[in-house]
DNA sequence: CATGAATGAGACTTCATTCAT
DNA sequence: GATGAATGAAGTCTCATTCAT
């Protein structure tokens, strides 16, 4: 029963483990039966070093949310051309949306997960108010260019337009989710008709006419 | 200090009044901390008689989800007219929905919480799943008769539909609770405007001009 | 394997049981030892009873000290005749006091520990300076008498004289404590000349000339 | 974010600095509180180094309090002149050991929790008996040639004599301690009449007429 | 039926101590 | 010699669940 041999790590790369173990951890078992023993079991990792890196477990979640967070928009981000006109980006973001449950399946699920039961000592949520209110402003900047451009209706408030928006992929991720044998391919085509044909104009680069096989 | 004399009651009742309690607490405090305690001493009553009527924390939390799902669905379905045109049906569901969070704020905080939380032993999400594509399912077929009678567009999943306007009213809710003083009404009719707008067929049905001040 | 049955008490009998058990950990492994485990383990009782009567471990210690306080005071005050001379009162107090150990050895061993050690949340000490002031002023009063009556020399605070009486009595139970082969009525006899001696005016009732073998 | 460069210093430079250290975090937070990081910080140090120096937790606290011990000694001895009549000594070495308030004030502290607690494996004190007894008995000896000299009263045991007298001193401390605001020349003062009267003969070297303004 | 005292598993967290670098 | 990352034992406390009354 020799104990393996301690790892020295940098304090980054341990932060990099510990998340990635939580993010897994809390995908598969979720937030409640995330136990910080558990996350450390499985960075094979004593219990211990947890604390050495996190003041408890709240700031693990928050920040493993945290960092799912980025990850996700920088997935559906890459290679995203944010100057095409809007109907072609927002497809273009649906469709990679959809993706992500190929990629990034286990991050979803414990954004979720975390998302939904992270809360202050006064059970009031502690996320998503700050942060999802940041990413639907950026969305709706996105629609207001779609208004100016006359690929969007005007008259429609850009701010809900981007939390219908959101709402939309959020739900197809969460029936792709729970629907592994769906099509994301074609769901994200069919949300995309949907929510562009009822934002646009009906000018040509409304909702497109299937080309696709 | 005379301790309130016992009542008692049918199971029914008694039911009836742990899983309102249940509810509030959950709405208030989360999930997480929804302890039977809290249950028990908000509804009034001694820690073990919970026992009597629910064999464990899972099956009361199991129950009471799908005691909301009943309600919030009686409250929607009450006085919608099933046989008026599909988009005329879609846009008085929807404003329904949007008005529960008014009469039913506390079940949708807490339906939520235990969607999100409640697992079977091995970790898998318990709910969703067998309930939430019976709704779908329901939802899909009205959209199968709008396609019929020419207010919705031929060609498009009716499954589909129905899982992205469940979304779209699960994600307007979720916003709305999140922001209180947004205007629920216009928020209805924008959803809707969008929704039939992508879905419909463009005839006259269609998304409706805005005759509101 | 068989579970012993469970003992149903009432609550007062519970936390009396508990605070003895208290006493009886704190003066066998101190403060720091003296963890809840150990308590319950002694009290012959789970360890989450505990938690039934008191909130935290802190509470626990308090009101041990607190019972011992009343305790010992009343031990000490016990069969004293409150309105005799004061030097008589005060040779008769030092004697019980003296006593004390072998009827309370153990509560005088806890109260020190808890004492010494009890904190509140920012490091300062958490009882003495209220309890022990009140303690203070009692016998300040009692010195006071006896200057009004002659028997303590006029001019020395009476404040002081209480702390330094009170002060002389602590160190000598420490001292017995520590020597368990003393000999306590002589050690009392002596502890009361000194002090009687030192605060008396030099009447008669002053330091009692020793009749004792 | 340069590092502090690496200091090499001596073992006993090192020492020194450590017990410093120590005394000053027992002093503040409390035995229980005074981690060994908490010190290794305090000290500027890394926690390893600490282990090179002490082998626990333990010969840490009980290295400081011998420390502590002997520093206390030397300030009050600095200056006494131990041939003087043993009255005037003990008055002197009172007064003395009352200014250690302003001058020792956490070394005070420390050594108190440090005796409080400090126990062995078995959970039996660890300190006082030894170290105290021998103070005790060089006091013991000043008192024997107060006898001899006619200025304490005969038939008192010289060794009580000691525990009372060194009691008074650690009571006066303690109170001192704990009322920042009270005047410790006055209140050596009282305690040196009162212990020097109960203890002399009541020859002229007694307890002084009170020639302070 | 009803109560709430009692149990015990398990969670989070602290910290003395070790050891790779 | 010096550092601080890493370990693991132990402690406090919570809470679902049982059961004597």
């Amino acid at each position: 029963m020799t104990p393996a041999p301690r790892q020295r790590r940098s304090a980054a790369e341990r932060r990099d483990q510990l998340i990635a173990a939580t993010v897994d951890v809390v995908a598969e078992v979720g937030y409640r039966n995330a136990s910080a023993d558990a996350v450390a079991r499985r960075a094979g990792v004593s219990k211990g070093l947890l604390w050495h890196y996190f003041a408890d477990r709240d700031e693990l979640m928050e920040m493993t949310a945290r960092r799912i967070l980025v990850d996700l928009r920088t997935a559906v981000a890459a290679d995203l051309d944010l100057a095409a006109p809007v109907p072609d980006l927002i497809r273009a973001a649906i469709r990679r949306a959809a993706a992500l449950r190929r990629t990034h399946g286990a991050a979803l699920r414990a954004i979720q997960q975390i998302v939904a039961n992270l809360r202050a000592a006064d059970g009031t949520p502690r996320l998503r108010i700050t942060d999802y209110d940041e990413t639907h402003a950026g969305q709706a900047e996105i629609f207001r260019r779609g208004q100016r451009e006359g690929d969007i209706r005007a008259g429609l408030d850009p701010r809900l337009l981007a939390v219908t928006y959101q709402g939309a992929v959020d739900t197809m991720l969460a029936y792709l989710e729970a629907h592994p044998d769906a099509d994301d391919e074609q769901h994200a085509a069919t949300v995309a008709d949907i929510l562009l044909g009822g934002m646009g104009t009906g000018s040509p680069r409304g909702p497109r006419r299937r080309a696709r096989s």
